[in-house]
DNA sequence: GCCGGAATGTGACCGCAATCACATATCCGC
DNA sequence: GCGGATATGTGATTGCGGTCACATTCCGGC
């Protein structure tokens, strides 16, 4: 079994060699297949690095195949025709891209946009769904990924669904990237990354909202923010603003 | 193989016999697979029926199975701690609920409210991932499952999320049910079996406003409704509600 | 056919947040 | 370190739609 390997590529990334199997998400997904299978799926797997603002793929684009991220940062997105978007989650090294779309064979669903350099592992939709039929345990893995995108996906939506007030949402998507992304060492601090207007975009609400809001949270001593670290000043008074649930 | 039986049940409800392999659906999930898989299939479900109001499984509940929806409609819903409800959709015969839930095993993440006389089938957690590691090939079926019911859920949400005006999610709300349930010989005519109230839940938003632009569309001619019958009278009026997308 | 509860219709009010229109401030490549 | 692009901050305005408070209508059960 070959070990991790890394190199150079022309962005400046890492580059990762045998990431299909395991190096992130540990116990989940592909890892303990037989060996055999894991043999197969080396076979199908061709790896490729893409520079910032790239598209992996494209929402209704018929489904190519799936994608497994192993280093950098994907934004997946979906926008109307007037020019909206939303936002549904950045994608951390070990996902797996385009699953649902590839499985079902229907189009890709979201955008997925590269937001820094990354390396990602690619398998066509007809190897892919060969392999599944030939190795039913991986079916198995498969179907508890969809299952936990499934849910975390509905979470979101929950957010957007239930929530009344913009505040509630910004209050809300802040304690979970905290809880997610966060370096505690007593404090919650974290780095985040993203622009008001995309923080918009992942609540459903307007750039400007946006930064009244986290102005606010900073006036109230909830939390502080030194260009994209964010540390939590008072998470009990953010909570509080979840009313209830 | 045994042919579908019909009796009756105290409810008035049909009772179908062995509906786990296919009588919806055609061509889907559990259908032709291997008589063995067939077999082991009908030992380890039950059937059971449930009265208007029962709850199949409540949120935040350990997942204990999956249901097949035999006869009967369901509603799944998530509601927040003050007392927001969203709907999610109502599920229609064929369908297999809770089954993220089930294959993750975490908590189911819906509530599955019967709302008319129902009869379902049920497979346990364990005998169910035992089935799915047994026959591969069910898993892979599994997979496909999810991937609907992810692209589906994806779906509403990109309607909750991406629409401006409660007015422009009601248009699209009143457009997919039809859809869906319509019975069109020329026009477009179906039943809109919801109160205001779901509908509201359903789209986001409150019960006085779906009346009011409700009774909007009623008068600008664009639909008809006699009791629980709506009628299309201007779809393409309707879809220029959508704006773009 | 009557009754009670649920569903629907409607007015008044008003707060949130979207939008427009700018003024700064920050970042990044050359 | 300069200059343009991009990100952030802020005021003014406005309308949508949530909420409250009722009136009215519908429907199912006895």
């Amino acid at each position: 079994m070959s070990s991790l390997v890394s190199t150079r590529s022309p962005y400046g990334l890492q580059i990762i060699d045998n990431c299909v199997a395991c190096p992130h998400r540990e116990a989940r997904l592909f890892c303990n297949l037989p060996p055999e299978a894991l043999q197969r799926l080396a076979e199908i797997t061709s790896s490729a690095t893409y520079p910032k603002g790239a598209s992996l793929f494209v929402e209704g684009q018929p489904a190519r195949g799936v994608f497994i991220l192993c280093a950098g940062h994907v934004k997946l997105s979906t926008s109307s025709a007037d020019g909206r978007t939303l936002i549904l989650r950045i994608s951390d090294p070990g996902e797996l891209l385009g699953l649902p779309a590839t499985i079902s064979g229907r189009a890709y669903e979201v955008t997925a946009d590269v937001v820094e350099p990354t390396q990602a592992n690619f398998i066509s939709q007809t190897d892919f769904l060969n392999f599944l039929k030939e190795f039913g345990e991986a079916a198995l893995r498969v179907a508890q990924e969809l299952s936990d995108s499934y849910q975390t996906a509905f979470a979101e939506m929950r957010t957007i669904g239930l929530s009344h007030s913009a505040r509630e949402k910004l209050a809300r998507f802040i304690l979970d990237w905290g809880s997610n992304h966060s370096s505690e060492n007593g404090t919650v601090k974290f780095n985040l990354t993203l622009t008001h207007e995309e923080i918009a975009q992942m609540i459903g609400s307007s750039r400007e909202t946006v930064t009244r809001i986290l102005g606010d949270f900073k006036k109230n001593n909830l939390l502080q923010v030194k260009g994209s670290s964010v540390t939590l000043k008072d998470k009990p008074g953010l909570e509080r603003l979840l009313q209830g649930n």
